[in-house]
DNA sequence: GTGGTCTAGACCACA
DNA sequence: GTGGTCTAGACCACA
């Protein structure tokens, strides 16, 4: 799995970081107990601050995401992801809200954007399952 | 149409106040052509900013949903919405990328999160065409 | 209420900050709806880094203890302070189990045990219900 | 008696080590003159550091709970343990103060914290002179 | 070596 | 002005 930052984009470098290891995680590219680089190696392969890629760390160890082990460091979440929460469908439902608003006032069809999102998904989950590093 | 903003939310206001003017034109309770608060009576209103206001008319009136007429003051674009632009369906399915990751993660499958955005999608649009507020 | 904090102690600075303020709530000294220094404020203050407070004030946040208000700034939560969770008796209990059995160890009985915490309690809320700010 | 660690944790393995064989002595599971295993050992046991064994034993030897002979061993200190000394009780009523403020802001009555101490401490010194590990 | 903590300093988004 | 983000650099606790 790898990581791709846009230093010019509007969303901050760490959000960006906690995004694509949640898709690493969703495409399998990442499994439960599998073993993340230190922050410090992190930080030095893409060339940000050690402490930015501890920020996005310290969210996804908060949500459950992973767990930081003394031995084996940084690792994804092997004792089972944290479900859909209420929380979570709330925060789902508002940013879709925003999403779906734009689609329709720019003529995207209920279909049209249901059929995105559905693509979306799957394109998301592809390896999943597969590759066993 | 009325506008409720949430002081405690991550989303700035003028964000907030941006989503939810989209949300009205999609869901009919503002119509092509219908006159917007001024800034100065809508800050008001809502106990914020002038700025804030201004900044979030801007952003609509850059994106094309709002003109700024000299004699009617601010309206809702009356000479049709832009329409499913190339960067809009990039950024679109960005944003759907890390939602629909995270959905996936937590274990909604894709028949629940697809069903999700249809059903945001329809309460969006609800009353299109129908009452003006 | 003011804040003392012990530079040489083991604790770290954004642990001791937490706690003072968590006392500060729990002795009325900090009102629900009240406001905090800003993180530059406190941090210059207590000639402490703007980061350490910053800390400090986000995990208070997490906790549900405080707000950040748009407009106030941060806010003690005026909105209800988080119940007594699964989570915090299961971690209270914990703690206490280490502190009952150095106790147990060095003699001290049940009975001097449970006085004392009752009396650090009882010290804990002093205010409460006093002074209105 | 037998000891549980948690390598994810925030508590630092020495440290839980410490405060189970602490809880052990408390327990009556260890006895006065009980020997403990060597350092080499029950790292090998517990599957973790040899300097991280050495460490706990080393503190517990400074607080005079543990007697390091050169025959017998690591053994519990077998002359009497060191009793409630005013370090004990200032780091001891310290620490309760940080649990009874959070207790009490999340709505914990004074009665339920008390009967909490209780309760654990009671726990904590269950098997008491009885039964020999 | 690795994560945790802290400082110093800077720029930006927001209101 | 205030919080948020990011960088650079340093020291320490832990294993």
């Amino acid at each position: 799995m790898f990581i791709e930052l846009d230093l010019q984009s509007e969303t901050p470098i760490y959000a960006q970081l906690v995004n694509q290891i949640v898709e690493g995680i969703a495409s399998g590219a990442l499994q439960p107990g599998d073993p993340l680089p230190s922050v410090r190696r992190l930080a030095e392969d893409l060339g940000i601050n050690l402490h930015t890629v501890n920020k996005s760390y310290n969210l996804l160890k908060q949500e459950g995401f992973l767990q930081v082990h003394r031995k084996k460091g940084v690792i994804v979440q092997p004792d089972g992801m944290p479900g859909v929460t209420e929380a979570f469908e709330e925060k789902l439902r508002q940013q879709l809200r925003s999403l779906a608003a734009a689609a329709a006032v720019r003529g995207m069809s209920e279909e049209a954007f249901a059929q995105e999102s559905r693509s979306v998904y799957r394109d998301t989950i592809t390896n999943r399952g597969g590759e066993q590093r």
